[in-house]
DNA sequence: CTCGAACTTATTGTATACAATAGGATATTT
DNA sequence: AAATATCCTATTGTATACAATAAGTTCGAG
């Protein structure tokens, strides 16, 4: 794993919690690189907005307020929503072939739930993704495509799936569903206005979980902690 | 000035034209410094989207075709006419007058319309930029604003106002009045509604160009950053 | 005891040498 | 002449030493 994956990676699985300072040289040394290498995996991440510089000495670790989680969401409502009615006005039957196995393999994901470890919440949270982006492949925009990545990556850090029931995943089943309908027949509003429903409930979902004030992230591996 | 700006800089006045080839030990030649700092600056403009890698040696100056041109204005427009929704519902007073005091220095700006003076037109493009920076401040959504920041660049490269006529210059300080309007007002879906238009009009106004085949870009001193 | 000047130190900025490697050129085979 | 293996070279990747500098710390004057 290059370092700019392996730093992402340790801010998203918690293991840099946010405020946490970054130095070059303490990266360096606990990658076992030079600061070469480690310069330009920073300047990615500054980019992606996930560290930001402190007193021109190093980074910390973003700490995401609840207004940003918010924010980030509605632009993410906004450009999917986007995104899903493109793909309903330029798909290809192949396209919607594919979306419809990415969410058959999600509904598969969900719905082997009783065992609700780790490797299952990443499982359902990279099945939804694998379907996302099989539609914005269909919307054929690469710039859209570009500004979605930037943002996906904090309601992963928040690990939406982890606080979702049953019934609420059940729920966006339906309406990945809903959306693939408006796609297959090519009903663009349609579409858009159920990918921004699909956010919205995904943003309100994490933001109810955050107003709770005893949650605390696991990190790591550690579930149960 | 920093090689990132520098670098930016030759692309958007035409220095380095769409497909030059760049190189980081020919670009440290040509600003006498070394490679280091040249590594920085294109790890920033490839996330700027204004370089892409090119065979894994080095990177290529991006070209823009019509079909990017609109969709980085369609996209634009979603973001941008989102901004000016959120500055109508967030907006102080003290907002909206600076917001008022930005149109005005356009309107001065458009005006005294000597016309294909570069100094005229580079000082229209800051004036058009300087309001509707204003507009994002009051929106109060950083994150929003780090993503218009990525697009805008685009249609400087292309330079829009360039092109413009008196007609149309005096039509875009009408609509920049109409969003100004809905702002005052606090009417969200006005303002919404007026910056897509105002965005649409731009973006129509450079296609229309780009398809009469024998236009050629001035090669000159760089807008601005 | 407060405030600013001077010193110290942690940390990034920059240059440069060398290593790794992909892509093109050249040679070899059929 | 086409296909394939081999070598060569341009160019990036990495390590490391040293320079620059900002932030914190000490010290001295009022």
């Amino acid at each position: 794993m290059n370092p700019y994956n392996a730093i992402k990676n340790a801010i998203i699985i918690g293991e840099y919690e946010p405020g946490t300072r970054l130095t070059e040289e303490a990266l360096a040394e606990s990658l076992q690189v030079s600061r070469t290498p480690i310069r330009d995996a920073i300047k990615q991440l500054e980019s992606d907005g996930l560290i930001i510089p402190y007193k021109r000495r190093g980074y910390i670790v973003k700490e995401f307020s609840i207004k940003d989680i918010r924010q980030i969401y509605n632009l993410r409502a906004l450009l999917e929503s986007h995104g899903a009615s493109e793909a309903a006005l330029n798909r290809t039957d192949e396209e919607l072939e594919r979306m419809r196995e990415k969410n058959t393999a999600y509904e598969q994901a969900i719905t082997k739930l009783e065992r609700s470890d780790i490797e299952t919440i990443k499982n359902i949270q990279q099945a939804n993704q694998d379907f996302h982006e099989e539609i914005f492949k269909a919307a054929k925009n690469e710039h859209l495509r570009a500004h979605i990545a930037k943002l996906v990556v904090v309601p992963i850090i928040f690990r939406s799936f982890y606080w979702y029931n049953e019934r609420q995943l059940l729920r966006s089943l339906e309406v990945h569903k809903t959306i693939l309908k408006a796609i297959e027949n090519q009903e663009p509003e349609r579409a858009k206005i159920a990918m921004q429903e699909h956010i919205y409930q995904g943003r309100d979902d994490v933001l109810i979980q955050l107003n709770k004030p005893q949650i605390h992230l696991w990190k790591g591996e550690a579930i149960n902690d």
